[in-house]
DNA sequence: AATTATGTTGCGGT
DNA sequence: AACCGCAACATAAT
């Protein structure tokens, strides 16, 4: 159920794990995660990986014959990393029993890697609701997946003024409004409600309602949380998402409202419980005090 | 049994 | 055209 820093996460993950490493085969347990398989199979296996980007959510495994393998999560999926030995990416000693016994029931897509000494390893897509996604495609058709893309939220380029202008008339709660991909890419429903929180402004105000010095400290407070999140390798959430090495990350202790609904503020205090309403059909998590 | 779930897309109505 | 709300996708947990 990743976000952008847990996709972020994963992609620094997968660059130490798969750079170099050659695709010899896959395995699709599941059509509907990686539909184009069949018709696309000679495009990929037999290549190696030349480097692993990401934008957006959405993973970009670049291949040595300049193929584009894209790698969507969406709300379940996850991708571990397993040695010939059964070792996972970082080592240390397994956490869950999943991780313990590869293939599970929600492996749906699996990929034989062989490295240049012949070391032999594997990756595992796992997706309990199969929403994500894997699809490959040429550099035109790269263009065109992201060509709706607004720019990504930890992107140096993305400013007030371009936030104003995207704002200026949508009568759209702020919160669906820095959900929508369309205008930044990579805020989803935790770091939405977080952000939203740290800048003190409440998701029910409208997107035009906010004046620039609002809009300058919600655009702070985006740019700080999602590289907090990063450097803690994003959030676990019910075990859903993990990263590579199939551990969880580490910024779940720092939320301050997703997931509190009646606990105590913990800005103002007891008398104040965290509400959860509903935006968009997403929960939404604030504090209906020191959030205006 | 009903509700909830870290995401996106597509449809229909204003 | 732009905007907005809502169902749909598939599965499991509470």
């Amino acid at each position: 159920m990743p976000e952008l820093p847990e996709v972020e996460s994963v992609r620094k993950n997968l660059t130490t794990v798969l750079v170099g490493k050659k695709i010899s085969n896959i395995q699709v347990l599941r059509n509907k995660s990686f539909s184009e398989f069949a018709e696309k199979k000679d495009l990929i296996e037999g290549q190696s990986f030349l480097a692993v980007h990401r934008r957006a959510k959405i993973l970009d495994l670049v291949l040595s014959n300049h193929q584009h393998l894209l790698i969507h999560l969406k709300m379940t999926g996850q991708l571990i990393f397993v040695d010939k030995m059964g070792k996972r990416f970082g080592g240390g000693h397994p956490s869950a029993d999943w991780v313990n016994d590869l293939p599970s029931k929600h492996t749906r897509v699996i990929l034989q890697l062989i490295d240049k000494s012949g070391q032999k390893s594997q990756l595992f897509f796992n997706d309990m609701r199969v929403f994500g996604w894997l699809k490959l495609h040429s550099e035109t058709a790269l263009v065109e997946e992201f060509i709706n893309y607004g720019p990504d939220v930890n992107d140096p380029k993305l400013n007030v003024e371009y936030l104003l202008s995207k704002a200026s008339r949508r009568q759209i709660s702020i919160k669906q409004f820095i959900m929508n991909n369309q205008v930044i890419a990579g805020m989803g429903n935790i770091y939405a409600s977080e952000s939203l929180f740290r800048a003190k402004i409440s998701p029910l105000r409208s997107a035009k309602s906010l004046d620039k010095a609002e809009m300058v400290t919600l655009l702070l407070e985006m740019q700080t949380i999602i590289a907090e999140a990063i450097n803690l390798g994003g959030t676990t959430f019910d075990g859903h998402y993990v990263g590579v090495d199939g551990f969880a990350g580490g910024f779940q202790d720092k939320l301050m409202v997703y997931g509190q609904k009646g606990r105590p503020c913990f800005r103002c205090g007891i008398n104040f419980p965290i509400q959860r309403i509903k935006q968009g059909g997403r929960s939404t998590f604030y504090c209906p005090h020191c959030q205006s």
